[in-house]
DNA sequence: TGTACATCAGTGAACGCGCGTTCACTGATGTAC
DNA sequence: TGTACATCAGTGAACGCGCGTTCACTGATGTAC
């Protein structure tokens, strides 16, 4: 890309070398700890050396700082996911599809019970979302956790396991049936009630009753 | 109850007339327009027309009183799924059960979409819950939320539309899928973006999938 | 290559805010005689 | 029935806290000549 002259030259780094990525990360790591609330500018500025204005020039404010923790939230759980994609063997078979939506299921549960505080993060109400289409939010495949879904539900129909009729909305099903129990297990009643195998054995019979209940 | 001379009557006015219930219906107030985060112990007092440390008469801190409009949302959330149950006309047959659990999921959608800063401060994270029995939490019939699903899901078993060895730990699994879907309707990524018409559409089929799904 | 200059990332200090909570108090009420 | 008294619900003032955000600034950097 050629620069123009009078267009100033895109700075990457000034003096702190990347301060946008540093309070981010400062934010991500705030969120680990405390979810959502816990994402606080001050905070995150004092973890990055650096004085409480200077959030300032990166970000419109406290908000916005949030958008940029949640995006980075959203982009870990898409690799928490791939990362169960990725023990399947692909194939076309009906078994394939199959194994693909519960491993989306099952690498959301898994990362919502490691990573709470985040998974919250990622979650919460937030005014202004970044796009659909935000690649901050994505894993290493460029698809965000909800694409991920939707690509493991049209293997579904691919495979003649769902009937087409039924695909549209139904990401929203089975979300709604991980997001309940990973919200069950790390805020709800069932939070410290059970053991991780317990709660994968869970995660099971509800992927079970998805994959029934669906097709 | 004998009173012992010497120890002082219980007395349950004195000038405010009822200031603990006063203070939790204000922190009810609040939480319908806000959530749980705006359950804020001042602002509660002020409500009540009241100094704010009046409040430490009646609660040990603001914790205390989040813990008494959790309780208080919760009822209401019963009433709301008992709403839906007394609709129906009972029976033994298969079909009065399983619109027993449609009426429960469907009464707990209903309530989340009419007052989902309650439903939120219902469900938020809360590191000392009531008892499982707390009656505070209950409905007309004296069962909470979980119990009146339990209830329904007896009934499933009773009827001989689900097997009972898949009976333990299927409140979970239902609470899981329909739980996931009010949190997604009203701070998720679905917010503003349904009807009611249509989220009721979807509710129908998330219960679909949990009735073919649990059977 | 050297110098003057403009840019703008980060500074330092301060603002107003509302919060939860503690203190010593006051005065209406119910009770005991 | 009348009076002295103890109780304890609500008062008034104050505390320290951390927050988000704004202001005028400074000084290292990259750029233009």
């Amino acid at each position: 890309m050629k620069r123009k002259p009078g267009t100033p030259p895109e700075r990457t780094t000034y003096r702190h070398g990347d301060l946008r990525r540093a309070l981010i990360d400062a934010g991500v790591a705030l969120a680990r700890e405390g979810g959502p609330d816990a994402v606080v500018l001050r905070e995150a500025t004092r973890r990055a050396g650096v004085a409480p204005n200077a959030a300032y020039r990166h970000f419109a404010g406290r908000e916005d700082l949030l958008r940029g923790v949640r995006a980075l939230a959203l982009a870990e759980l898409a690799l928490a996911m791939e990362a169960e994609l990725a023990k399947l063997k692909p194939s076309k078979s009906a078994a394939y599809a199959r194994a693909c939506v519960r491993a989306v299921g099952a690498g959301c549960l898994e990362f919502a019970q490691d990573q709470p505080g985040l998974y919250r993060a990622a979650f919460t109400i937030g005014k202004a979302g970044a796009g659909d289409g935000d690649p901050a939010k994505a894993g290493r495949s460029g698809l965000n956790p909800f694409q991920l879904l939707g690509a493991a539900l049209d293997k579904l129909v691919a495979a003649g396991v769902m009937a087409p009729a039924r695909r549209p909305g139904a990401e929203y099903l089975a979300w709604s049936a991980v997001h309940g129990l990973a919200l069950l297990l790390i805020e709800g009643p069932l939070v410290g009630r059970m053991t991780r195998t317990q709660a994968r054995a869970m995660g099971q019979r509800l992927l079970d009753m998805v994959e029934k209940g669906l097709g």
